[in-house]
DNA sequence: ATTCAGGCAGTTTTT
DNA sequence: CTGCCTGAAT
C-alpha cells in the first residue's frame, strides 16, 4: 500500500484501479475493459486529488462525450466528498466549449449572445444557403454538404485548409466558406464550430493559452476512444506535449479509454489517438483494468474470444471471479417474426422467474428491426420502450418555441426567423419570404433588419411580424423565465395554433411541458453550470484562495500558483433565457417516453454502449444486418462491427440470448439471409443451441474460408419450408426466388464469376428478372449482382 | 394555405 | 414496406 493510513477512498478497490486512482501527477492512459469500473477510477481519481491536497477544485478539468456521463461523474463526486463541483470544468467536449467561448467571445469574434445550432439546423441552414446560392442540389445532396463541412471540422479544417483535388470538391469548399460566412453573419455555431473556434482561441491566443494550462493541473477525458482529432488538438492546447516545441505545461492527463469499445469511427474517432497519446507525451502509466464486475464467466468468454479476432488490439482481457452462470443461448428463427415471438416468450419465463422488465434488453443493430419486435411486444401485452428517434428539444412545436426564444435574444438568427415567420400561419406566402430574402441579400443584412426597413409599408403581414417579435422583446424586459416563455407561447400563437388542430393535444402539452422545463432549469441548475459566464474571478482570479473546498483537508498547501487574469473583467453573465436556450441545444433531453413504466428496453448497439442488464437479447445475428453490409468493404469496417458485437455482448449480467433469422422483411422484400459469421467466433462451449442441428443452416458466412464450425453437409434447409410460413400471418408468402436461366443458386452457395472469380452467395433477393444476388468474393469483396446480366456458375464444394 | 400523390432512399449518433 | 420530401392541384 502506498500509505500507512490508506484513504477511505480507496476502500474497495482493487489492486489495478487503487494504482491508478493514486498515479502520480504525470499522463497516463487507463485502458478500461467493459465493466471494470472505470467510472468508479475516474471519480475516485479526482476526489483522491483533491482530498489529498493536490490540487483544488479550480485545478481539474473532466471531460465526458455525454451529459448523462458528465453528470454521473458529478453525481458521484458529491457523493464522495463535500465538494463544490462548481470550481471544476466537468462536462461534455461542447459544454466546455461553450463555457471557455462565452468567457471569450470576443477573441473568439463571437457575439455574446451567440446561439448553437443543432443538426437539424445546421442542415435546414445549409439547404437555405444552397437556395440562395443556385447550388445544384443533385450534383450536392444538401446532406452530403452538411457531412463534409462537418467532417472538415472535426479534422480542424477550415475552407483554406482542405486539399483541392477536383472540381467537385473545390465547389463543396466554396460552399463551406459561404456556409462559414452565413453562420457568422448570423452569430450561430454549430457544435463543429464549438469545438474548432474553441481549440483556435487557444491556439492564436498565448495569454489564455498560458492561462488555461496552468490553470489545469490535471486533466482527465472519458472515452478516450472515441475523440476525434479536433478534439484531440484541443486536449493538447490544455496540456502541450513534451514534444510541441511549445513550454511543457506541466500538468497531468489521465485518460481513459477502451480500444475494443470503439464504435463511432463513422462520425469521426480515431482510436489511434490512444497510440498517439502514449507517444506524444511520452506517457509512462499505461494501467489495464480487466477484472470485470458485471458478467457470468460465460458470457466473459464469448465477449473475449469474439474480440480476439480483431487485429491491432491495445490487448486486454476480461476476467472475472463470478461464476460460469448460465450458457449463451442460441435461437435460429425461420423468420424474423418468429425470432421476435421467440424474445417475447423467453422474456415472459423471465419475468415468471422474477426479473424486472425494465432489466431485459433487446438489441439490434438498425433502428428498423424495432418494428417486428415492437409488434409481437405489442400483441403479447409486454411493456416496453424504445430508446432513439425524437428527443424532447428537437421535437416541431418545441423547435418552434425556441425559435421565438432565440430572436428575443438575437434577431439575425434568420434560420429563425424562417422557422417562425409563418407559423403559425399569419399569411406570409414563399413568395414574400423570397422576396425578403432578395432584399436582405441585396443589402447584405439579415431578414429581420431587411423586414424592419421595409417596414415602411406599415400594415404588411411582415411588418406585423417584426412588430410582434419587438413587442415580445420589449414587454419581457425583466421577466422570469417562466414568464417569458409563457408570454411567447401566448403572443405568438403557438398553443392556440396546437390547439385548434385535430392532433394537436400532444403538441399542447410538449409546450407546457416546455414552461416546467424552464422553471427547473432555473431550480436545480441555477441557470445551468455550463450555460452562465462564470463569475470573472472564477475565470480571472488567482486560485490559491479558491474557497470552494469547504469540508475538505487543507491542512496541505494547495501548489495551484496565482494566474494572470485573461478573462476581460467586463462583468458580463449571460440572462436566464440564454442559458436556457444555450442548454436546449447542447442537452437535446430525454428521448425516452414514459419513463415510469416497468419496461422492456429497445434500442441499437450504438444506444447500449454504456448501459448494463440482467437479461440481453441481441437479434438479427445476420451476415449483412449484423456485420452491416455497408461496413463489410473493408478490414476495418468489420473490425468495428466486431467490438459492437464484443459492446452488446458485454451489456450483459447473467443472460444472453443470440437470435438470427433464416429470412426477413427488409425494404419491403424478404431476404434470405446467412448466419451472422460471429457465431462462428465464440466459443462452442458457452453456447447452448436452441435450435436442433437439422433445421439449421449448414455454414455461415466465413465458415468455409477457414475455422469454420462444422454442421457442414447437414444439408441447408431451404428457407421457405412450408411449415412456419402457414405459422406466419403474414401474405403473401414468400415465393421460392426464381433466378433467370436457371441457375440454382442459394444463399451459402460457392460461385464463380468471370471477372471476380470466385465468391460465395450471401443473399438473394427477388425473383424472376429481377432477382439479385449478393456474393461475397474472395478478391473482390460484397457486390449485389443481378442475376440476368451477372455471368454466376455454381461451384461444387 | 392545405392536402395529396408520387418519387426515393433506407447503418450506427452525441453534441 | 416505411417515412420523408417535393411539387402540383384544390
Amino acid at each position: 500500500m502506498l500509505f500507512e493510513d490508506p484513504s477511505p477512498l480507496l476502500v474497495g478497490l482493487n489492486p489495478e484501479q487503487a494504482a491508478a486512482v493514486t498515479l502520480p501527477a504525470e499522463h497516463a492512459l487507463i485502458l478500461a475493459g467493459a465493466g471494470s469500473g472505470k467510472t468508479r477510477v475516474l471519480t475516485t481519481r479526482i476526489a483522491w486529488l483533491l482530498q489529498s491536497g493536490q490540487v483544488s477544485p479550480g485545478g481539474i478539468m473532466a471531460v465526458t462525450f455525454t451529459n448523462k456521463a458528465a453528470k454521473e461523474m458529478m453525481t458521484r463526486l458529491t457523493a464522495m466528498l463535500p465538494v463544490n463541483v462548481r470550481g471544476m470544468w466537468i462536462g461534455t467536449f461542447h459544454g466546455l466549449c461553450n463555457r471557455f467561448l462565452r468567457a471569450h467571445h470576443q477573441a473568439a469574434g463571437l457575439p455574446a449572445t451567440f446561439q448553437i445550432l443543432d443538426t437539424q439546423d445546421q442542415l435546414s441552414a445549409i439547404k437555405r444557403l444552397c437556395k440562395q446560392h443556385n447550388v445544384d442540389d443533385e450534383r450536392f445532396p444538401p446532406k452530403q454538404l452538411q457531412w463534409f463541412i462537418s467532417g472538415c471540422k472535426e479534422d480542424g479544417q477550415r475552407p483554406r485548409d482542405v486539399v483541392v483535388r477536383d472540381d467537385e470538391t473545390r465547389r463543396k469548399v466554396e460552399i463551406y466558406q459561404l456556409y462559414e460566412e452565413q453562420c457568422q453573419r448570423e452569430g450561430v455555431v454549430d457544435f463543429g464550430e464549438l469545438m474548432l473556434r474553441s481549440y483556435e482561441v487557444l491556439r492564436d491566443n498565448d495569454p489564455v493559452r498560458v492561462h488555461y494550462q496552468r490553470r489545469f493541473r490535471h486533466i482527465l477525458i472519458d472515452e478516450f476512444q472515441d475523440t476525434n482529432r479536433l478534439q484531440y488538438a484541443w486536449l493538447k492546447m490544455f496540456s502541450a506535449p513534451p514534444l510541441e516545441g511549445l513550454p511543457p505545461s506541466g500538468n497531468a492527463v489521465f485518460a481513459v479509454g477502451d480500444d475494443d469499445q470503439s464504435i463511432y469511427a463513422f462520425r469521426g474517432a480515431r482510436v489511434g489517438n490512444m497510440a498517439d497519446f502514449v507517444r506524444e507525451f511520452q506517457v509512462r502509466h499505461q494501467i489495464k483494468l480487466e477484472q470485470n464486475y458485471r458478467s457470468c464467466s460465460n458470457i466473459l468468454n464469448a465477449a473475449n474470444e469474439l474480440i480476439g479476432h480483431n487485429s491491432r488490439r491495445l490487448g486486454k482481457n476480461l476476467r472475472t471471479d463470478a461464476g460460469a452462470g448460465e450458457p449463451v443461448r442460441v435461437y435460429e428463427a425461420p423468420s424474423d417474426f418468429d425470432e421476435a415471438r421467440w424474445v417475447v416468450d423467453e422474456m415472459k419465463q423471465l419475468e415468471r422467474e422474477g426479473m424486472a422488465r425494465s432489466e431485459m434488453a433487446v438489441l439490434y443493430r438498425s433502428n428498423a428491426q424495432s418494428r417486428v419486435m415492437e409488434t409481437a411486444l405489442f400483441n403479447a401485452g409486454m411493456p416496453y420502450r424504445v430508446y432513439g428517434g425524437l428527443r424532447f428539444f428537437e421535437r416541431a412545436e418545441i423547435k418552434h418555441a425556441l425559435a421565438y426564444l432565440r430572436l428575443l435574444e438575437n434577431p439575425h438568427d434568420d434560420n429563425s426567423v424562417l422557422r417562425v415567420v409563418n407559423f403559425p400561419p399569419r399569411g406570409i406566402g414563399a413568395r414574400s419570404v423570397e422576396q425578403l430574402q432578395d432584399v436582405a441579400r441585396a443589402s447584405g443584412c439579415s431578414l429581420h433588419d431587411a423586414a424592419s426597413g421595409v417596414t415602411g409599408r406599415a400594415g404588411t403581414a411582415i411588418g406585423h411580424f417584426v412588430a410582434l417579435l419587438d413587442v415580445m422583446r420589449e414587454k419581457t424586459q425583466g421577466m422570469t423565465l417562466k414568464e417569458i416563455i409563457e408570454l411567447v407561447l401566448d403572443r405568438s400563437g403557438l398553443v392556440e395554433h396546437f390547439r385548434q388542430e385535430r392532433e394537436g393535444e400532444d403538441r399542447v402539452e410538449n409546450l407546457e411541458e416546455l414552461v416546467n422545463a424552464a422553471e427547473s432549469f432555473v431550480m436545480q441548475e441555477g441557470f445551468g453550470r455550463d450555460a452562465v459566464a462564470l463569475p470573472v474571478d472564477e475565470l480571472g482570479a488567482p486560485l490559491t484562495q479558491s474557497p470552494a473546498s469547504q469540508g475538505l483537508d487543507m491542512s496541505q498547501p494547495l501548489v495551484d500558483e496565482p494566474l494572470p487574469a485573461v478573462v476581460p473583467d467586463t462583468g458580463e453573465t449571460l440572462s436566464p433565457l440564454a442559458a436556457f436556450l444555450t442548454h436546449a441545444a447542447l442537452e437535446s433531453g430525454d428521448n425516452q417516453a414514459q419513463a415510469g413504466q416497468d419496461a422492456v428496453q429497445l434500442m441499437t448497439v450504438h444506444a447500449a454502449k454504456g448501459l448494463e442488464f440482467h437479461a440481453v437479447f441481441i437479434t438479427g445475428l445476420e451476415e449483412g444486418l449484423f456485420p452491416h453490409e455497408n461496413a463489410m468493404s473493408d478490414r476495418d469496417g468489420l473490425e468495428e462491427e466486431r467490438r459492437l458485437m464484443y459492446v452488446a455482448i458485454t451489456r450483459a449480467r447473467q443472460r444472453l440470448y443470440l437470435a438470427h433469422a433464416q429470412t426477413r422483411l427488409l425494404h419491403g422484400q424478404t431476404r434470405y439471409n446467412l448466419r451472422s459469421r460471429f457465431f462462428d467466433e465464440l466459443p462452442e462451449d458457452a453456447l447452448k443451441w436452441l435450435t436442433p442441428p437439422q433445421a439449421r443452416q449448414g455454414l455461415s458466412a466465413g465458415g468455409w474460408q477457414g475455422g469454420g464450425r462444422g454442421a457442414a453437409g447437414a444439408g441447408a434447409q431451404p428457407a421457405w419450408t412450408p411449415g412456419w410460413l402457414a405459422a406466419a400471418d403474414r401474405a403473401p408468402a414468400p415465393k421460392a426466388p426464381e433466378p433467370d436461366r436457371g441457375v440454382d443458386l442459394r444463399a451459402g452457395q460457392k460461385v464463380f464469376h468471370n471477372k471476380f472469380g470466385e465468391g460465395k452467395v450471401l443473399a438473394i433477393e427477388g425473383a424472376g428478372p429481377d432477382a439479385r444476388a449478393q456474393v461475397s468474393f474472395n478478391r473482390h469483396g460484397v457486390k449485389w449482382l443481378a442475376l440476368s446480366v451477372a455471368k454466376l456458375t455454381p461451384v461444387d464444394a
